[in-house]
DNA sequence: CAACCGCTGTGACCGGTATCACCACATCGA
DNA sequence: TCGATGTGGTGATACCGGTCACAGCGGTTG
């Protein structure tokens, strides 16, 4: 594995011992059944390992920008980066925030076409880049591989639908607040007065999730808590009432 | 090539000599090269002719609901075919409507959910089905077909992204409405008076792409024929003043 | 033919939300 | 220390568009 500059604002992690890494943090990895590459034979993995390139990324660095052209796909390693699109009237809207195990810039990488989106780090973030040459060329060798990308790209589409669906048809910011919420679940963990979910998103950022404006985000979450639905603490969120939520969002 | 009932309202269509008909076709095609497998080796074809069964499908008819267990995918031959999503509250989406050499339920058949959508015929289509099972086997014999498959997937990626944003940001069904008009370019030919697009959906279900409700698209299609935007004769539309409606769809 | 159905066309109403304008804080760097 | 800047919080207002209600108007069907 070779390391690589990326971008403007990239620090270089030191370098590693040739070859090893990825499969290493391959090995280390907490979801590896899910990461996209991990069960290929021996010799797939030594391959990849050396059209990787790895880099870090500090907070606010951008991986790649919505119409840019295409320079490969990003495999996060850790930390997590925010995915959007922007309108032509300079409006903003944030589709999800990808997790540590997710592929990059995959769908325009197959296509060929210009990225699709925006990717900013929104927490310190390491990833392996590949170039799009190289990657086609892996993939060809390769055809189970090619079948697993195949699969990550029929799930983002999945979710990109319950996403659209949500957007699209409930013209409730209460409704659409409270599903985001609800789908904070991989990041939440079991308190005494509820469910505590770390939350770094401003209500701007939230906002263009939903597709609201900054204002009724925060009115709403005024409701919620009002409304003994939710308490926040700094940056972390309390659900005292999931049941409450999910009807609200339900209806 | 095997014939094979499909559904409920299914007509049959003539049995065809034994696996030449998809080649046949796939020369025949008038976008052959969108096409998903034409352009493959010889043996990979008629492999792929050996576990396709064909059906026509009347008006009305339905390939498979949302939420459906799996069977396997649907290569539209010709007709047209709407692609939809229901929310809770029984409101219906519709993504897009799919056009002659696109492959139906891919998402789903690679990664082994159930249908993420509703597949209904709008004009009397022919579709080839070739199941989950053997479509997978296939995959996995002829890499290239897999990497053929991603490409297809970060298409469809692709025109799902472009849908959300016009929808999730544009609150203004003017703007919604004007873009939808302009994408029917794919319809379209050329008359003196005005570029004249075929559209047989009905307000409705206009309605139901747009995310707005039946009488705003009535009221819409009014402002935009008093504004000497639209001409509507029978189930024709005439575009008479594009670059309006274009001024419309931007801001 | 009447009866019925699905589609289009309108009017009236009203609620949710965007927008604007402003304030109150924090945090940070000069 | 003092602006500058980003963020959260709130009120007032306008208005878009959803919803309801109903009326015409081809079709189709018995």
């Amino acid at each position: 594995m070779k390391e690589r500059t990326v971008g403007l604002e990239t620090f270089m992690r030191p370098p590693a011992p040739y070859g090893l890494e990825i499969i290493e943090s391959c090995v280390k990895c907490p979801h590896r059944e899910e990461r996209l590459f991990c069960n290929l034979p021996e010799a797939g993995i030594k391959r990849l390992a050396e059209i990787t390139s790895s880099a870090t990324y500090p907070r606010g660095a951008t991986l790649f920008v919505e119409g840019q052209a295409l320079r490969g796909v990003f495999i996060l390693c850790n930390g997590q980066v925010k995915l959007s699109t922007t309108s032509a009237d300079g409006k903003t809207l944030i589709l999800r925030i990808a997790e540590p195990g997710e592929v990059l810039g995959l769908p325009a990488t197959v296509t060929g076409k210009p990225y699709e989106l925006t990717a900013d780090v929104v927490e310190p973030s390491q990833a392996n880049f590949i170039s799009r040459a190289e990657f086609l060329g892996f993939l060809r060798e390769h055809g189970d591989a090619a079948l697993r990308v195949a699969q990550q790209l029929g799930e983002t589409y999945h979710s990109a639908i319950v996403e659209m669906r949500n957007i699209g048809l409930s013209h409730s910011a209460s409704k659409k607040l409270a599903r985001f919420l609800l789908e904070l679940s991989p990041r939440e963990t079991n308190g005494k007065d509820g469910i505590r979910v770390k939350l770094t998103l401003t209500h701007e950022e939230i906002a263009q999730m939903i597709g609201a404006s900054r204002e009724t985000v925060t009115r709403m979450f005024a409701d919620f808590k009002k409304k003994q639905i939710l308490e926040v603490k700094g940056s972390t969120l309390i659900i005292k009432n999931k049941a409450k939520l999910a009807s609200i969002a339900r209806e």
